[in-house]
DNA sequence: TGCGACCTCCTTGGATCCAATTCTGGCCCG
DNA sequence: CGGGCCAGAATTGGATCCAAGGAGGTCGCA
């Protein structure tokens, strides 16, 4: 995780700015795993000098994004398949503690925001079952929201933060993968569930909820097969 | 955590060089929180120019070691007391969770080496109780070696990474805090038994021996008394 | 023809200079 | 006497230039 630098008013770093840049295309798989990366052509690309990029790149290197091979060159991080079922792994560990948590305090702020989340994703959900196009990558993204609400309500932002860096890590890898619409469908579900383990306090039920909710979805992508719904389905935990 | 780039032969860039040099000050609080970082001063001081530092100075915040302030400045990283508390209680998890793996996977290896640091440990701390100057720092270094032993066996990089990241942060505050006599004597039962329950397999034990190990060292933290052994007694986890 | 050494080009690492921003201290005015 | 404003100094951000190291290609020799 980077300790981002304060961005106070108007003025923004060229570093910054490419390191979220950079950062976004890696996510996105614009810069597929293995590519390779020059400061000069980053430079030519953003209009600005080496200077900046090379930060922006040190930065990525130490967030994980990228590897630096020293006189060489960078290139992006190829992630080995063994390393997607580590990091559910330990997600399932960080999160089920954070949903129990999370139980525990139960504050009404965090139950409303997850219901909201909750429900846009449900009605994206059944837009797509009725024949409109399913907004993937909407789905995705507030399902990562989903998740990050959670981790903010346990109340301990090294636990959030330990977990968040190892969800992004993850989308990494499995932005492509795709799962099916059942298994959408049962995830969802599951969030469904651990709404109503927070509302009703129960710490434990709300925990294996979510520890089953993740192993689940590290087993689906352990079997990396293309899915049958479309081809663009994303991660579902 | 830091994704080190590779140094191969006798190529060591300033870069490294600095941000290892730094990354030590402020572990062993020769840097103290708060404390200002000048470009300039460092560079004099290494004897390079401002570039390499930049460099480290960009990784150690990547790292959560430092903070920069844009056009102001940059001070080393000041951590709030609930940190402490929070940090344990992840590495709880992670580090429980990793004795289970390894009690699981029972390597030879892996027993003889944390055998070999926990009898190291006892003869420290045996010298220390008959009389001699007890090596405070050797036994806290290897008391993160042990920890480190086990995050290691248990076969799953990102948990090892993951905590080990957490056990460094921890390091840098825990350092000066003291434990007495007592307290670390108690440290080094849970060890004992946490070999003794990888030996025989049991997984349930490990993790259990390894949670309240960790738990008693935050409990002792939370209570910042200054212990009744000498006055640089260190962190006994 | 295959292997190895060498050499050139490419990319990054470091040094130095200039620009932009922020902080500080003093001064002026209310 | 206090607060706000302005200017200078200090420090970081960025640009450009030069050096060092590595990868790949080529030539020569066995």
């Amino acid at each position: 995780m980077t300790t981002r630098t304060k961005k106070s008013g108007p003025s923004i770093r060229a570093n910054d700015r490419i390191y979220e840049e950079v950062r976004n295309g890696i996510l996105t798989k614009r810069l597929p795993p293995g590519q390779k990366i020059t400061e000069e052509l980053l430079a030519e690309q953003f209009g600005v000098s080496r200077t900046p990029v090379r930060s922006a790149i040190v930065r990525l290197a130490s967030d994980g994004f990228v590897e630096i091979t020293p006189h060489s060159g960078t290139v992006v991080k190829r992630r080995l398949p063994g390393e997607i079922a580590e990091i559910y792994d330990v997600r399932a560990l960080l999160e089920s503690a954070a949903a129990g948590l999370c139980a525990d305090v139960r504050e009404a702020k965090d139950l409303s925001d997850l219901e909201q989340l909750h429900g846009t994703m449900e009605e994206i959900f059944n837009a797509a079952m009725t024949g409109g196009t399913a907004q993937i990558e909407e789905l995705s993204l507030l399902n990562k929201r989903f998740h990050e609400r959670i981790l903010k309500s346990c109340r301990n932002a090294t636990l959030m933060e330990s977990a968040s860096r190892l969800m992004e890590i993850g989308f990494l890898i499995n932005t492509y993968v795709t799962f099916s619409r059942e298994e959408i469908g049962r995830s969802m579900d599951d969030h469904r569930k651990l709404i109503t383990a927070i509302q009703s306090r129960d710490v434990h039920w709300a925990e294996c909820v979510m520890r089953s909710h993740i192993l689940g979805a590290r087993n689906s992508l352990m079997k990396d097969r293309v899915g049958s719904l479309g081809s663009d389905a994303a991660g579902t935990c």
